[in-house]
DNA sequence: AACCGCTTGTGAACGCAGGAACAAAGTCGC
DNA sequence: GCGACTTTGTTCCTGCGTTCACAAGCGGTT
């Protein structure tokens, strides 16, 4: 019964992330501590949250003084398992794909993609930030010989589910999905979709709802 | 007191974005009504939890029968507001902001780009999905002749919150961003924060743990 | 050595989202 | 025309996430 994990809640894996970026923006920058107030407030979330969040894993700060910013960096990067550089395969090599292929962010957050696919022979050869564009025909074999973990779907919607099963059948165990459908998968691979038009309707709603408001008409059938 | 606007919750929001997809496939495809069983299904949610997003509508289903497709379609698109277009800038025109201006999903969901953004000289001129590259300067003046809303940010950290207030002081209301970096402001501006390697951290830890406790090995410091 | 200010870590309350179960209502078959 | 089946809309409940507020602890100062 090691129970060193104590499930730390998913809102706040996804916040340690964001921690671990601004730390590592201040160390470069020479700070040795800082305060869960102004931690807080690089990241955009409230202080007590933050807290809260970094107690998941066990005391790490020094009270009066705040936290030192290396420890904490590494710490968190320990938990969040970047120190070991993960193996990504990326299908679908179009304007999103690429830019994702291209993006230094990535690289820097332990990960590297160690296959890129795409189904049009016109983009098969060619090379993406120093790697070449694969057919989809070497995905077994890459995702094998490289022991990828994780695949990106960067298709169209229609081929996204067939793509979704060839990366399962690979023997990817974690999908980051950019096609704007529901991928079915079996249950031991995890799923996670980004929509970007969803994001935008999102904040066009809340905006369209904040001026309703503030005009206060009354426009409705 | 015209409270015809309970509130949608935020996740309600985001929900209802992907079930007017759906249904716009749905439609697409001669289909007249659906159940919600199938509709969820479709989307990838809970089928209580879609009737109760549905409920903040009224009820626009028919007991025994389902829902009409096109009709729920209309009513979904009328409350997010996706009848009127709206105009948006995209600043940022590097891989990422190239993906973004050409991925045709954003146009048939009310969204149009009516002015692309760059700072680099080189990059001004070029033409992106029909529409030319513009520099900064011509910021202020397209915001104001298009009535444009949205704000899309896809440049480097390093810029974003300048390009943030240059926005908003040239009257946008609501931003979208993609820099990873938690951007400061006004109160009466929306600001949305898309962080792509987030996601896939999150993604990364998951599995971790997963495999750790499959595993069950003691792997502790 | 003792005090004081500052910051962390934690405990409790609040609000919200998600899921399951049930009642209302409409349609189809007889 | 009536009964049974199907599906919606709602209600309850459970759990999680977030926030506020306070006690504990450490460093610096006198």
């Amino acid at each position: 019964m090691t129970q060193s994990r104590p499930r730390i809640p998913e809102a706040t894996v996804a916040r340690l992330a964001v921690y671990l970026r601004v730390l590592t923006g201040l160390a470069g920058g020479g700070r040795s501590t800082v305060s869960s107030g102004e931690l807080a407030s690089a990241a955009g979330v409230n202080p007590a949250g933050l807290r809260k969040d970094l107690s998941h894993l066990g005391p790490c700060g020094v009270r009066g003084v705040g936290y030192d910013v290396a420890t904490l960096r590494d710490r968190i990067a320990r938990v969040l398992g970047v120190e070991q550089s993960r193996a990504c395969v990326l299908v679908g090599i179009g304007n999103l794909g690429t830019a994702l292929a291209d993006y230094a962010g990535f690289g820097s957050r332990g990960f590297r993609f160690v296959g890129l696919f795409d189904a049009a022979p016109a983009r098969v050869g060619q090379r993406i930030g120093g790697q070449p564009v694969r057919p989809m025909a070497e995905l077994d074999e890459v995702v094998a010989a490289t022991a990828a973990t994780i695949g990106v779907i960067a298709t169209p919607a229609e081929v996204a589910q067939p793509v979704c099963d060839r990366l399962t059948t690979a023997g990817v165990r974690s999908i980051l999905n950019f096609a704007p459908v529901a991928l079915a998968a079996p249950p031991e691979v995890d799923v996670r979709q980004v929509d970007l038009s969803v994001e935008l309707q999102v904040l066009a709603f809340l905006g369209q709802q904040r001026s309703d408001a503030a005009g206060s008409l009354e426009v409705l059938a």
